[in-house]
DNA sequence: AAAAAACCGTTGCAGTTGCAACATTTGGAG
DNA sequence: CTCCAAATGTTGCAACTGCAACGGTTTTTT
């Protein structure tokens, strides 16, 4: 098992911990690698949760699907991010969720036991890890009330200014993560009914888009 | 300064904390105490992150308005829950929502620091603290899946019957802990739409309900 | 290069919902 | 008991959206 300790300088896991010291946390650790093949499954709804999810490289989307068929993407999250950590330090025992690659990933798992018990080793930086967790647990907790954000909001216009804004920079301009089809199971919408709402607003002047780059006319 | 430790045993903050102990940790927090009027707002948005609440008596709401005027009630906690706390481990200067009384409550207010720090008394139960608040940050997680699970879907039916299976119990019995004003909110639609959509589940025969009270004919 | 698959955009239609206005019921206060 | 205010329920209408079906373009596979 390849045990390769890869550059966690944005992994907010690690954040304040000295270079020299990761390698060993992280061997400390005994995390389980997994690298999947396109757009592979890496949980589905049900399994048991083996641990807390490192996303090592690539990136992989965290989803459910209802009983309509009706896919709602919850979050996205690249090299360096968790997920799963909430289910695992509120003591979840099935997934309540699904992941899978997008496209490709490469992850690591590493049980609650090891991150919440001193090491054997005693190691200072455990102490950091967990106030790290606390501020992964609490940043999450913004983005899903980002998400709520988008989600309250009554029309599929209103869901779209409200989640590129939050994306777009200071003068109005952003990429979009997605592609239509996941932007709309982001926002909970369907594709087509996006598309449409996408033109009607470009014709109107409220934004312009070209592909996954965009730009609203009125920053707000 | 009233710095009363109430019955904490409801207090997730303080669970595996013997009583003996609670006292002094309390005082060590050096909590500032607030009691408010009837719907009285505690917290606005932009108002600075005092610290982390608990809510001693009573109950209050966390929401949101938009720029239409539309409310969204984000969450209802009662007596032992604990608000604004992913604020203040993010590190957020600005309440980015408000927070009222529903209708009355009384509340303490716990700064960062004097929760993150070894206190003077180098107390053993800071770090069960600590725990602790990794375990309230997780569920809350799961509180916003749950109604992130309610907003994603595309039909006030839909958003209804999934808020009451999460409230009903196994026999598709329960009560709500919003009227319908503050219901409607929650599950983001008009009121008025909402009430026609109850009626017309009713007429259909697919659920009854009284005031707060309601019972689902068939219980997920 | 050809075929297949994925992605993106368009449109007609029926059902749902926001909105506004009004009716009815409930719960106190005097 | 009466009156008032808040909460709840009802309804018409215009607008929005889900749904299904289709065409064009790009990317991937064979």
């Amino acid at each position: 098992m390849g045990l390769s300790s890869p550059d966690f300088d944005e992994c907010p896991l690690f954040a304040g911990i000295a270079r020299e010291e990761r390698a060993g946390l992280w061997a400390c650790l005994r995390p389980v690698e997994r690298l999947t093949q396109r757009g592979e499954t890496l949980v589905a709804v049900g399994d048991p949760v083996d641990g807390l999810g490192v996303v090592l490289e690539g990136a992989v989307d965290v989803s459910r699907v209802d009983e309509n068929g009706n896919r709602v993407l919850l979050t996205h999250i690249g090299a360096g991010g968790l997920f799963a950590e909430a289910f695992v330090c509120a003591g979840l025992r099935e997934a309540p969720v699904s992941v899978t690659a997008a496209p490709y990933a490469r992850v690591a798992f590493l049980s609650l036991p090891a991150l919440a018990a001193s090491c054997a080793r005693a190691c200072p930086a455990h102490a950091a890890l967990i106030r790290n967790l606390v501020h992964v647990l609490a940043r999450k907790n913004l983005q899903q009330a980002d998400h709520l954000d988008v989600l309250s909001r009554r029309t599929i216009r209103e869901r779209l200014l409200t989640y590129l804004s939050q994306l777009a920079g200071p003068d109005g301009r952003g990429t979009l993560p997605f592609g239509r089809a996941a932007l709309a199971d982001y926002i909970g919408a369907e594709r087509s009914a996006l598309c449409r709402e996408l033109s009607r607003m470009q014709r109107e002047g409220v934004l312009t888009y070209r592909g996954s780059g965009f730009k609203l006319s009125c920053p707000r």
